[in-house]
DNA sequence: ATCATTAATCGTAATATTGCAATAAATTAA
DNA sequence: TTAATTTATTGCAATATTACGATTAATGAT
């Protein structure tokens, strides 16, 4: 199959899953980190600084801005992508809901 | 190729994606809910809940039990899944790091 | 010992993901 | 216009994921 079954879940436990999904590849994660680490980034300079082919930069940084995570505006010949600092916000929101979830009351039952 | 050359990422970016993997499908978040929601949980009373069969159920369970996330403990022909409080705290502090990272001073580059 | 119950494993089909070479598209420079 | 630069798209091979039927393993009940 190879394909999740969402119609059977909440809309939260569906989106909570497609902003993990993102992040279950390390090339995005580092992606996510450089952009956080320099202001604006040049997709050749995310390239070089990966190590990854510029297609396969190209494929994960379309699946980032798919999801609204980051923008990308032309410059030139060049793309620059940042950050979307209000569409994180509201991401974290959601996964924060979901990790901070609360244990205080968790006897260690196994 | 379907295969992250992890090898060119740090341990950390590694760690956090392979968490968020974990939490990339809809299934295994809401086991993890059950989990919190209830203090114990039978994997067949997951399989009710969750209305995926139960082979699927043990395979989600499974990655989760790898991932240190959870514990199962046998109790007769039963098996009881719990939380696993202290791996817990841990992945979230690895995932706190990478959601909260400072946007402060990012002006809207795009 | 036999049967019932519960969960894990195996095998397999359908689909998704990853990575990159080759190419195309868009813009700028000469 | 032509060439150079940069990024996106296409096509494809290799691998991973998801789901489940069939089966097995483990325990408990009769």
């Amino acid at each position: 199959m190879g394909l999740a079954k969402t119609e059977m879940f909440t809309d939260q436990q569906n989106q909570i899953a497609l902003f993990a999904k993102v992040f279950g590849h390390p090339a995005r994660v580092a992606i996510l980190q450089q952009l956080f680490k320099i202001d604006a980034c040049y997709c050749g300079d995310l390239v070089n600084e990966i190590g990854l082919a510029q297609p396969t930069i190209s494929q994960h940084l379309k699946e980032l801005k798919h999801l609204g995570l980051i923008k990308g505006n032309v410059e030139g010949t060049s793309v620059c992508y940042c950050i979307n600092t209000e569409n994180w916000t509201t991401m974290k929101e959601t996964m924060l809901q979901f990790l901070n979830q609360d244990m205080s009351n968790k006897a260690d039952c196994c």
